[in-house]
RNA sequence: CGGGGCGUGGCGCAGUCUGGUAGCGCGCCUGCUUUGGGAGCAGGAUGCCGGGAGUUCAAAUCUCUCUGCCCCGACCA
């Protein structure tokens, strides 16, 4: 491909609106435009790098034995209706009608459409497993798209669905597709873990994240240093339990705490430490009033307090809702005498004695307070906080670790939720109806293209993975006014392409440094530079964009060298180009 | 949905408080010079100042309203 025939406007100012790194590359690179809030079109250097995240998602996706197949966009709102979801799946799933008033949604996902689509055609366990995907894009109506592609409202992504028969085989369809995921992003050159994501209520450990390793990442994950153990934050359980002290405290006594709200301002006024406080935090589960209780000094995992609750619906109290439930404005909250339905309290605080906490009265406070004294038998005691760096690793005790991480895809059980809501079943050997047993696995493809330039780049611009970047090579044309020059450059050009290298040949009447801080805006892996000097002397330049390093090659035995210099650049990446599969490991 | 901010040439911004001929940098076009890390000089084009309504002799500027975008929060298969 020539640079003249293609169309890459690439800025040398970032738009006021791109906040992270990979969002403003991606527009000063020429990759993608804005069109309205989360909605981007791509240009055709996005495109191509989308593309080549598609295709190994496909290769790697059928030679794990699944399907391509491609489901509508448009949805009808019956099937949504039919597995509860047009009332549960919220305002992110966005509603439209056709002109005779009937509901369709913009599928934001497809479990009802390719639940349908099986229910009506397999009936025999003969049929299965099967395993169908497709790559496509989705609409999800974000409250607040944020960070160019990796939070728009529309993304491309790949989804696949299994169904099984049993559960052996719902299990080994995991794992074919956890193997294929960590194959997929091992292709791809990005660094990444595989993380235990929380399951949620269909319950069981059958989830998991793949997380691309960044510092800008929106989720932290908890590694352990010294075992394989990984897991998402708000799903790493805490290992131990301090033993109760059974000792007696003081008797409980209130005390004036005026104008203290959180737990430090009350931990100082009293000259205690924050872990002497405990933090009560009021809820609305369901309708119905809850309490969790955890140390000062921690902090509550929500979804573990959720999933302990077993509600569907967990919010913040209101100020409003606070001053009822407890007659005290917000930050007086405690456990003793507290009317709400539930207190869930930390493990951590099991035996607790002589706590400060709420008085439930303004600007007052308790002191003193033993939770099983006090409280009494009303407390139930479990993991509900988040774990910290200082916890060990709750698998074999280890130092953790907690890097950022991005979600680019996550695998997961499904059990039969939808197939018993839309009664999607099948004969078994015996000749006896059973549901089908489902599992769903997806890859945010443009996510992986955004997660890959947050991982890769430095001051000048996108550092990308060769597997990614939207050209392997470029030939950067320094002269092409004189033909002996381009004639040069084609040639060498041609040479690369025929290497397989996917390969750009930047022809432009542009000064040099143009050229180069273009090339290294956009990232192409290898920039070959093709200039009068070097052409006197016999050579060109070839640099890998990830290490900025530049070595000459000879015109002569140029083919056979290129050829051990790409190997090599594709091998700092712990990469293979794939038709040298061993050379690297 | 709550709070805040911003809409001025393709991009980044000034001008708005205090009403009076719409500006700067980058980019774009033409010419000459230049040519290994975003060139120099000269000339040029491009604006319904987000839309509408009002106040005024006069509105980018003041008032009202609508709309779009961004940030923080809540929310999040």
């Amino acid at each position: 491909m020539r640079y003249t025939n293609l169309y890459v406007p690439t800025l040398k100012e970032a738009p006021a609106d791109a906040e992270v790194v990979s969002h403003q590359l991606l527009i000063r690179a020429g990759m993608i435009r804005k069109l309205t809030s989360g909605i981007y079109t791509y240009l055709p250097m996005g495109l191509r790098s989308l593309n080549k995240v598609a295709a190994i998602v496909r290769e790697e996706m059928n030679r794990a034995g699944a399907q391509e197949i491609s489901m509508p966009m448009v949805q009808p709102g019956d099937l949504w209706k039919e597995t509860g979801r047009w009332q549960f799946y919220g305002k992110e799933l966005l509603r439209i009608q056709d002109r005779h008033g009937r509901d369709y949604c913009l599928g934001p996902t497809h479990e009802e459409v390719v639940t349908d689509l099986v229910r009506g055609e397999v009936n025999s366990y003969k049929q299965l497993p099967i395993n169908l995907y497709q790559v496509q894009t989705k609409f999800r109506d974000e409250i607040r798209p944020r960070f160019g592609l990796m939070r728009g409202r529309e993304f491309v992504m790949k989804d696949a669905y299994s169904f099984d028969a049993d559960d052996a085989g719902a299990e080994a369809s995991y794992k074919a597709m956890y193997a294929a995921y960590s194959a997929i992003f091992e292709r791809l050159g990005l660094t990444f873990r595989a993380v235990e994501a929380d399951s949620g209520s269909i319950g069981g450990s059958f989830s998991h994240e793949f997380m691309v390793l960044a510092d800008t990442g929106e989720d932290t994950i908890a590694v352990c240093t010294a075992c394989d153990y990984a897991a998402n934050l708000e799903k790493a359980g805490v290992a131990g339990e301090i033993k109760p002290c059974m000792d007696q405290g003081p008797m409980m006594v209130e005390v004036a705490t005026p104008g203290t709200h959180t737990v430090e301002e009350v931990a100082e006024f009293l000259n205690v430490h924050s872990m002497q406080v405990i933090k009560t935090l009021l809820f609305d589960a369901d309708g119905e009033a809850v309490a969790a209780l955890v140390r000062g000094d921690r902090e509550l995992n929500e979804v573990k307090f959720k999933n302990a609750l077993g509600c569907a619906e967990l919010v913040m109290a209101s100020p409003e809702q606070v001053q009822e439930w407890t007659g005290a404005p917000v930050g007086f909250a405690g456990p003793v005498g507290l009317k709400v339905s539930r207190i869930l309290a930390d493990k951590e605080l099991r035996g607790a004695t002589d706590f400060v906490v709420g008085a439930n009265k303004a600007d007052t406070h308790v002191r003193h307070v033993d939770l099983g004294r006090d409280v009494g038998a009303k407390v139930q005691f479990l993991d509900l906080r988040v774990i910290t760096v200082d916890d060990p690793c709750p698998h074999c005790g280890g130092q953790l670790s907690m890097p950022k991480g991005i979600e680019v895809g996550h695998v997961f059980k499904l059990g039969t939720k939808y197939s018993e809501a839309m009664q999607a079943k099948f004969l078994d050997a015996n000749g006896r109806e059973q549901l089908m047993i489902m599992g769903c696995y997806g890859i945010g493809v443009s996510r992986v293209v955004a997660a890959c330039i947050e991982q890769n780049h430095d001051e000048n611009g996108i550092v990308f993975p060769p597997p990614v970047a939207p050209f392997e090579a470029a030939v950067l044309c320094l002269d092409p006014k004189k033909e002996e020059i381009l004639g040069k450059a084609e040639e060498i050009y041609n040479i690369i392409k025929s290497t397989g290298a996917d390969t750009l040949l930047d022809d432009r009447d542009e000064r040099p440094g143009v050229k180069f801080k273009d090339a290294d805006l956009v990232g192409y892996p290898i920039q070959i530079v093709v200039g009068g000097k070097g052409i006197l002397k016999g050579i060109v330049e070839c640099k890998d964009r990830r290490t900025g390093e530049k070595i000459e090659l000879g015109l002569d035995n140029f083919e056979r060298d290129f050829v051990a210099w790409r190997r090599d650049v594709w091998c700092g990446w712990g990469l293979t180009d794939g038709d040298n599969l061993d050379v690297c490991r």
